[in-house]
DNA sequence: CTGTATCCCTATAGATACTG
DNA sequence: CAGTATCTATAGGGATACAG
């Protein structure tokens, strides 16, 4: 966006998830807290850089807080903030829509196999 | 994604409004049937090619129907889909909760001015 | 264990010109 | 009017190596 006056509310919200791996980030510290290495070992695909950055731009949007252990080895734990949570709402209404799309695109094509 | 399994129905639903404009073109359809040109007029920032592009997508995303008339100049309209209405709850949710969200960071800012 | 720093690579979008 | 074709620019992500 360049000009403010076009800014779309749809967008800031699609913002806070837009990053590859955020919606994954997401649902796993929907459940709980998790510490880095957890993350990682539940995201394989994802690289420490791009995991450390898409998680420092979700605490930067207030979605997640990061809490860290001063000790050696470091210890940092992430999780989402009271404010955070109110975007599973969101993400659930995301996944029911998605769930469905999905299957009504494998209907379609099991149809019309040349799509 | 690269492994089926990994697959997230989120990112299924986060697919159909994937493209910058995409937002804006679901907005304006939400409306009422519109010619390429309105889109255009209403849109002045996207060129032909990336709304011709988007909205292709979207048609083949089932969100939207596009009309032909053959007739000289050409007319083409658009509009949404009864499926792609489907959608439209989830977008004013997205709507609603950033809206939320610009209004809490404005409110931050104003508060940190070197946050 | 939890990061950073570099370099590279691709996907997406914009500029511009052409067309039925 | 409603596109398509071509070229370019850039932002995001990935591979890899290094570090406190």
């Amino acid at each position: 966006m360049d000009e403010e006056n076009r800014f779309c509310p749809v967008e800031a919200a699609l913002a806070v998830i837009d990053g590859k791996w955020k919606p994954y980030i997401f649902r796993n510290l929907s459940g709980r807290t998790m510490r880095f290495g957890e993350l990682q070992r539940d995201l394989p695909y994802v690289t420490r850089k791009i995991l450390t950055q898409h998680l420092r731009e979700l605490e930067n949007d207030g979605i997640v807080v990061r809490t860290v252990f001063p000790q050696v080895p470091p210890k940092v734990e992430y999780s989402l903030s009271d404010y955070g949570k109110t975007f599973i709402p969101i993400m659930s209404s995301l996944s029911g829509w998605g769930q469905a799309h999905v299957e009504r695109d494998n209907h379609d094509r099991a149809k019309q196999p040349d799509g």
